[in-house]
RNA sequence: GGGUCGUUAGCUCAGCCGGUAGAGCAGCGGACUUUUAAUCCGUUGGUCGUGCGUUCGAGUCGCACACGACCCA
């Protein structure tokens, strides 16, 4: 399919011998970001990282065998790689407020902080440091710069596969994080992606798509948020009639609208015409008094919320949104954007209202505004 | 003391007139997914309270006992 690889590379602006440093991961997409990168004219390196050491050689660690891969491929595709590691800088900026917000009772997004903090920074400025001009990821979004105002302003942009769409995760990035940054998958379809990788003859070109917290991996959350915090057993009452259903083993092992890990089989009292019984969800926490509330039901009234605080706001084009106009927000990663309005604002909170209910809202996950294709930024959910 | 109903998988329950047991939930596994979840798919569990009896054969009938709930004294 040579019109992928055609418009993919169309999409990328000419390098002309510009300097870029690709961040590497071993997976697919960086590899092949950094091929269409080479073929259309940059000077490309590439920049393992390796950010995260606590457990080296746990069963779960995999950066070994990412390091592997990303070598064969950088091989490959003839570029250089490099390697640096910012484990002390992750710990600190993105890993120690990920503990904070579960101390709090809250949902944290550490990899949307990963990508404020490490790698459209830390990565960033190492790779200025460099001489690059430009740092590029595997991200599927896509940057448009246009005039406005006689000033150059850079949009963020979902990408063309919706599917894929990453732009959820760089919500915090600012228009000098931008104006840096390059993404040549924006246009492309992952399976694109990969038979470009196949059919360049990359070792990554089937390899799994990586989950899990970002350089962290993914493992049994349980047991590793266990290693950082302490459990503290308590109650779980239903929130309806403060019934006490069962014992959690710590509120930080539940997020708004979870159903795995309550252990609360059959109850008499609530059945359905049919007889059956609905699974519970939790509905919220009281970390004060560390009881867990739980409603039976997924389509009980109490998961259900139309209006949202947001709080540690961002916006990218570096000033706010309008108010009562019509934009789409998207409460978590790969939930659809459902139109909104942002009905209270001032630098520090935005009061958003949805067109429509939306199903457990959870403190601390980001709600992300588009306007259209555009990603406008966000903030925290209070 | 008498009576009624109940006792079936971890939980809540279904099993018509007898032919070696099922559903939801929970649990477990997988898919999906660069957060946590949700969702989807698959799946492990039971000497049917105990004993005796009727029957070719009893969770299903009879008797006794145990436990539980309720009612009457």
């Amino acid at each position: 399919m040579a019109s992928a690889m055609a418009s993919a590379m169309s999409t990328i602006p000419d390098g002309e011998g510009m300097k870029v440093v690709v961040g590497i991961s071993g997976g697919v997409d960086s590899a092949v970001a950094a091929l269409l990168l080479k073929r259309r004219g940059y000077a490309v390196s590439g920049l393992f990282m390796k950010n995260w050491e606590d457990d080296d050689d746990g069963e779960y660690c995999s950066t070994r065998q990412d390091l592997i891969d990303a070598a064969a491929a950088c091989d490959r595709i003839g570029i250089d790689l490099d390697a640096v590691n910012f484990s002390r800088e992750y710990k600190a900026r993105v890993f120690a407020d990920f503990l904070r917000e579960y101390e709090a009772g809250r949902t944290p997004n550490p990899d949307i902080l990963c990508n404020a903090e490490i790698k459209f920074r830390c990565f960033l400025d190492h790779a200025m440091n460099l001489g690059a001009a430009r740092i590029a990821t595997g991200h599927y979004a896509r940057v448009r710069a246009w005039e406005s105002d006689g000033r150059r302003e850079y949009q963020l942009l979902k990408a063309e596969d919706g599917t894929k769409d990453q732009s959820y995760f760089l919500c915090r990035l600012s228009q000098a994080q931008l104006a840096k940054s390059l993404f040549p998958l924006g246009a492309l379809y992952k399976r694109e992606v990969r038979r470009i990788a196949a059919e360049a003859g990359l070792c990554v070109a089937d390899k799994k798509d990586s989950t899990g917290i970002c350089f962290i991996g993914e493992r049994p959350f349980r047991e590793f948020l266990m290693r950082y915090l302490p459990a503290r057993p308590g109650e779980i009452r239903s929130l309806d009639d403060g019934r006490v259903l069962g014992e959690h083993r710590g509120l930080m092992y539940h997020t708004i609208g979870q159903r795995k890990g309550l252990g609360i089989g059959g109850i008499r009292e609530r059945q359905d015409e049919t007889g059956e019984h609905d699974a519970w969800y939790v509905a919220g926490k009281d970390v004060a008094a560390n009881v867990l509330y739980v409603v039976q039901g997924r389509d009980h009234p109490a998961l259900l919320k139309e209006r949202l605080a947001a709080l540690d706001l961002n916006w990218i084009a570096g000033r706010a949104p309008r108010m009562h106009w019509v934009y789409s927000a998207r409460p978590r990663y790969r939930a659809p954007d459902m139109p909104c309005e942002i009905d209270a604002l001032d630098s520090e909170r935005a009061e958003i209202v949805f067109a429509q209910p939306q199903w457990a809202l959870a403190p601390g996950q980001s709600v992300v505004i588009y306007e259209s294709t555009v990603c406008l930024g966000g903030g925290i959910i209070a």
